[in-house]
DNA sequence: CAACTTTTTGCAAACGTATTCAGGACCTGT
DNA sequence: ACAGGTCCTGAATACGTTTGCAAAAAGTTG
């Protein structure tokens, strides 16, 4: 057409209606007159007129935008991200999208200072984190963030330091039952492959459904059963051969990731033991190779389209101040084929 | 402080500078005093300014920010995210952030109005999308783009009609290695399984390689040993179904890609053939779970580091109206279990 | 020291929208 | 006919930068 982009003046100038009008009506807002509210979108639909978003921002003093930030242990190969995050991906883009929220996202470093990269320059209105609060000095960096009044949802973490920001998997209760699932299938000596420090709170939440579980079922908790891992496949298969190395004899393993399984079972295998006749194995996540392992990896899965809507809906009634309590995502048992006993277990039906 | 945010007007009058010679301090320009940049760069380090991307957008009329698209066959599961992709996804974000641009990421149904929803909105200068061009009207949609001026780039999709907005991997070059790779372990009926239609560019590519090497090695291509398959798993299996029950005997399989392959091997299994004593498979992507596989997927690894390099910067490149001739990235075969013959190519070395 | 170039600065005008405020048009009831 | 209300619209301004232009400051030359 003329010279440059159209705005909304333009549409104005068609409409014989002034820009405010025009503002006004895109924005569906009750002040315009139904009538003149169709015939402009008619016009900016013809023109395909878009709202300058830079304008608009500029104006309001808020994006519309989320900052989605990926976070892992630094000292695990930065190259490969976790599967189970990636798998979330989607679901909290989608959740966006459905609240009109564009998405930006980002892998870093963990720095101390991302509301002020993103809130402050007005890049986004708030912030996800995702990733294992897997090493010291994240508790300090969460504060300082606290401390500035970021809009952000930390999933997974915990504690009554990130009170309001913190949104996770109820994971005591899924390693509970994947605990207890090994045991109505009759296993005995359960063996715990993870991180149960509080460096790991999410790991540390599983070892603890895990020692609840057996608990429950009269059995007491093995020091020597207990074997330290990171979220990683290469750091799974490490733990297996520190405890068959120890000679201490078991017939199950729940590890804290199917990152860690999948190193697990391989390395199981490689010492000549049978899965599942010898050892059965429950994972924790349900990343998409769960299913593609042989034997198929019995796990748990969280909830990840639930988990993204949370996530998101969470953040924005931040965004307008609104208090949300966060509800815990629900884990569910998906039993495959590691774990054996599938039969016993219809038998028992 | 004072009343609002800080603004580069607070840096200025603390600096005993004008507004605009802080905006160009900022920025590096030479047309300010070293000195005096110093200055005021330390001032916006003490005062933890951050320059409003709005208004700089607003000004500027650029956004420093690229569009990640994926879209996927809409025959596919919506909720099932091509793996490979995602893989691709933490690269590109790495590059992109490398080139100083934030990425926006989003999964939509293809629609032909993205350069209107993105570009002229001002909410990125370019897109760069990511998917299979796997269904009719794809190529209309993409026309309409390259019609618009748009400045995107396709992964993987090819032919004259997008010269230049096209980066892919030398599919032909891979599925020729896979295919040769068969060969030299001594199969003789390699059945591809895929779609080698022009709705698929890369598939079709795939398909090409596969013949050529088969020529190459003088046997000829036989049309019974070609199944359909779509990019997914279950179609994979369906595809083995059915050549299974044809009668039509044969020792190895090449598949268009590694989720094909997934489907494939288990439906194999269930026929009661075994992996890779009697049929050797070989898939295409090398997506995280090929290695978690029993036995472990032979695949065509692409270099997504590579490509999602050369995606950001091609594309940035377009932004700038500089004409870059796109690279094909390099394919390698990577051989695990899944087609055995290990020894006997160890044998021949 | 004048004339001229180079370096460094400030002024002011955009960029395109959202929103406040004031007011016009149109009803309603008396 | 007029006061009081509701509904709709337009003029004007502010959001915080970037950048063209002009001019001051500093340096160079004859």
């Amino acid at each position: 057409m003329g010279s440059g982009k159209t705005t909304s003046f333009d549409i104005a100038h068609r409409a014989g209606v002034s820009q405010a009008t025009v503002s006004r009506a895109l924005r569906d807002s009750p002040l315009v007159n139904p009538e003149t509210r169709e015939r402009i979108k008619k016009i900016a639909r013809e023109l395909n007129y878009q709202i300058d978003r830079a304008a608009s921002r500029l104006r309001s003093q808020h994006s519309n935008t989320l900052a989605l930030l990926f976070f892992e242990d630094p000292t695990s190969d930065a190259s490969q991200i976790n599967p189970f995050f990636l798998s979330m991906l989607g679901n909290i883009t989608r959740a966006a999208a459905r609240r009109n929220y564009d998405l930006l996202v980002s892998f870093q470093q963990l720095s101390d200072d991302w509301h002020i990269k993103y809130e402050v320059s007005n890049r986004a209105d708030g912030i996800i984190l995702l990733g294992y609060g897997a090493y010291s000095g994240f508790k300090d960096k969460v504060k300082k963030l606290i401390d500035a009044d970021a809009h952000f949802v930390i999933w997974g973490a915990t504690g009554p330091h990130l009170r309001g920001h913190s949104i996770g998997c109820d994971n005591i209760k899924g390693a509970y039952d994947a605990t207890t699932h090994l045991l109505s299938i009759g296993r005995k000596n359960i063996a715990f492959i993870g991180n149960k420090t509080i460096d790991s709170p999410e790991f540390k939440q599983r070892y603890e459904g895990y020692c609840k579980a057996l608990t429950a079922a009269g059995l007491g908790i093995d020091p020597e059963l207990q074997v330290y891992a990171t979220n990683q496949e290469t750091s799974g298969a490490a733990a297996i051969a520190e405890l068959v190395e120890s000679g201490k004899p078991f017939d199950a393993i729940f590890t804290a990731s199917d990152l860690i399984a999948i190193g697990a079972i391989k390395r199981l295998r490689k010492a000549g033991l049978q899965i599942p006749d010898d050892v059965s194995v429950v994972g924790f996540d349900d990343i998409p190779a769960a299913s593609y392992l042989s034997p198929s990896l019995t796990t748990i899965r969280q909830d990840t389209i639930a988990a993204g809507q949370q996530l998101v809906d969470h953040v924005i009634c931040m965004i307008n101040g609104e208090v949300l309590e966060p509800k815990k995502v629900v884990p569910k048992l998906v039993i495959r084929d590691s774990c054996g006993g599938k039969s016993s277990a219809a038998n028992q039906l």
